[in-house]
DNA sequence: AGGTAAATTGAAAACCAATTTCAAAGGGGC
DNA sequence: GCCCCTTTGAAATTGGTTTTCAATTTACCT
């Protein structure tokens, strides 16, 4: 973990920013929990220690950590702008529960290739993409009334 | 295009709802243009024809279409809500343009066949999913600095 | 260290799309 | 036509996001 910090360090002092006690302090925080938070979460959880810091500067926080690559911006269709940090492994999608609201992260490259293909076959070129499947869990299945 | 029209109506009866001029008037709308529209956009076309029909009433019907199948809600992420008419056609997904924000509808089964491995492997069951691809389209490309 | 310019902070306000409220107007079954 | 219930449109409200602004803090310079 201590190479993302020196991370956004970096990107703070490249970018002519400072660094921060609550930069420092919603950092950690950050990349100790690193489920799909939106930023009312992680500022009631950071709330808890540390009463002072502001909602505004969660959600400023958050903004450079997606523009500095150590969070991604995610939008599962709640209503809620969700981050999560971004692992040095490769990008992937989302199976999503609609009952628990669970969220489980898959990779496959398979899909990938297709998509790339679809893309060549229209003249795109793609810069990003995202695909997420809503459904019932294994668990909720079960429950089911 | 009558048959979307009579479609409407009946679900109208059957859920104990109103046939009024309005709705009349906005379904006429909307399938006439039939991109992805959001709420305001529809309502501005309306508006030079039709002054009096408020904002509020295109918003309630179309949450009518989606509800009766008309129109399916789609959500890219510049933070309005899009509605689409369902053609009787197969689930799509969507190429969208950073650039000049231009949307291409595609459907590969493959891709959906994989989606559906993959919930499996999870115990997932699926009830609907999503898939969008952000890039440059092959014109917007050429005009690239 | 001390000074200073520029960035940051937190509370509150503004924003903006979505959604709801409410009184007046409009359907539709009788 | 009558009556009950739905719909309408303007305006207000909600809820998440984003900005404002005065006070504070940081980074850098000497």
């Amino acid at each position: 973990m201590g190479e993302r910090k020196q991370l956004f360090r970096d990107y703070l002092s490249q970018q002519g920013l400072k660094s921060t006690r609550q930069r420092e302090i919603i950092l950690d925080e950050f990349l100790r929990c690193d489920s799909h938070l939106s930023t009312e979460d992680l500022y009631l959880k950071l709330r808890k220690k540390h009463p002072g810091i502001g909602y505004a500067t969660v959600y400023r926080t958050l903004k450079i950590f997606s523009e500095c690559g150590i969070a991604a911006a995610r939008n599962f269709g709640d209503g809620q702008t969700r981050y999560e940090s971004t692992t040095c492994e490769e990008h992937h999608d989302h199976l999503i529960c609609k009952e628990c609201g669970a969220i489980i992260e898959f990779e496959d490259t398979r899909i990938e290739q297709l998509q790339e293909q679809v893309a060549r076959d229209h003249g795109f070129t793609i810069v990003s993409h995202r695909l997420e499947i809503f459904g019932l869990c294994a668990k909720c299945q079960k429950q089911a009334p």
